[in-house]
DNA sequence: CGAGCAGTTGATTTTTATCAAGTAGCGTGG
DNA sequence: CCACGCTACTTGATAAAAATCAACTGCTCG
């Protein structure tokens, strides 16, 4: 498709571009379920925004004027409370689409943890585009669906797991959201901090830290540098996800 | 509308009954949405159901050959962890949709809670009236975005408020959600069992019992059942809700 | 090279869970 | 109609898990 490659950078024109390669194979892609057609019909309404770390796609409490589809990078979604705990409702990444929640105003903050890149979408606008295109709203609902039922697991995850079975829950969890795994073995990249994974499983940092170096001593897991690690043995930190130990 | 009371005893048709009154009254009813044309191809699916008390509705890991919409009663809606460990995700009052979040398998169980009646549909020919039915379908999704929304709020809860605050904010939901608040004044309904509160705030049932004793003393709620409550100074209890204590 | 930040590790405290012993309300059957 | 027994709930004592407080390590980047 080389009458593509001279659309402005944005979502959907970033098909045959590696970054969105990667993008548009995930399951849950929203462009992944889109005719060429209706491609190129989002793709025109979409600004191409980049972010460096720590900067904010959208802050809880303003007004839902945009939505987006993040392209590269990662993001982290959270709420706070007055005196400042934070709890990290999700992290995105590539592929991942953000305002499903959102009524007229945004419920959560969403800042990038690494340098990211998004499509920007006006939300009336994008409705509109939505409304006449039925494959882009079921794509949308089927990602809402998704969530709601990964929304679920992690309330059982806060509710009711201990801090062990959070920790390897989300080891084993993360892989499959973050499409920067290229290794196929059992390679994780933690593109996030410790604090953040803390306040993404209801824990503290030292309490994260504490399980870490627990899971290293008993070989479950190999820290292979801050940011990575890998999981030497699958089934045995699976069981402990489920509490069956 | 004569001609519907003519109808088998399912949603749609009890509109002009009481009780579906009140669920079509409440704004996040499905039925709610929809033309009255629109009503009777829903009402024609629609399998009238009627559950005692522990009745499953759906079990987790069954197919997903039904999806219902509860019309009385309540319905508690939870996950389990091998060791026994429950996490009731919500509870269902007239009006409310189960199965949203479904994929081919429900991933929990439901059951009444008291005596309880839904419309019940086959997956399969509610699917097919969902696509033909724009108005259903973004009825659907929109009762999917707010859930997805209460869900991050609940995550918030459970990951970062201590029980005080999560007692508050239950007794400040729940009314918002059970459509037999008819006194619009600090009246709170409690279907369920205090183990039930527990597994939904991610608390022990001693916990729970404790926090309401406090709250009682504290002349924040008075308990006039076992199973009702009435809230006497609820900017106070909002204040602890949102941690400002 | 050193300041600063992220992370680790250790000691102690706090919160909530667990264990244990009542109490109250309700339905059943005498 | 009342007594019994069940279940749900409450209250108290103790234990455990994780939070908090504190010190230290090591890496990264000016």
């Amino acid at each position: 498709m080389p009458e593509l490659q001279t659309l402005p950078s944005s979502c959907a024109s970033r098909r045959s571009d590696p970054t969105c390669a990667r993008c548009d194979a995930r399951p849950h892609s929203v462009c992944g379920a889109l005719s060429p057609e209706n491609l190129l019909k989002l793709d025109a309404l979409a600004e191409g925004m980049t972010y460096a770390p720590g900067q904010t796609l959208v802050h809880e409490g303003d007004a839902a004027d945009h939505l987006f589809n993040v392209t590269s990078g990662s993001v982290r979604v959270y709420k706070l409370l007055a005196d400042g705990r934070r709890q990290i409702t999700g992290f995105l990444f590539a592929g991942d689409f953000l305002g499903l929640a959102a009524g007229d105003r945004h419920a959560f903050t969403a800042e990038a943890i690494e340098p990211s890149t998004a499509c920007r979408f006006r939300r009336g606008e994008y409705q509109a585009l939505v409304r006449e295109t039925p494959d882009l709203e079921r794509a949308l609902f089927a990602r809402a669906r998704h969530e709601l039922a990964a929304a679920q697991n992690q309330m059982l995850l806060l509710g009711r797991k201990t801090a062990q079975e959070r920790i390897a829950s989300f080891l084993l969890d993360l892989p499959s959201h973050d499409p920067l795994r290229d290794a196929p073995d059992g390679h994780v990249r933690l593109p996030m901090t410790r604090t953040e994974i803390a306040d993404y499983l209801g824990l503290t940092i030292e309490t994260v830290s504490r399980v870490l170096t627990k899971l290293k001593t008993a070989g479950v897991v190999r820290l292979l540098a801050l940011n990575e690690l890998r999981i030497e043995r699958p089934e045995r930190l699976r069981a402990i996800a489920e509490g069956e130990a």
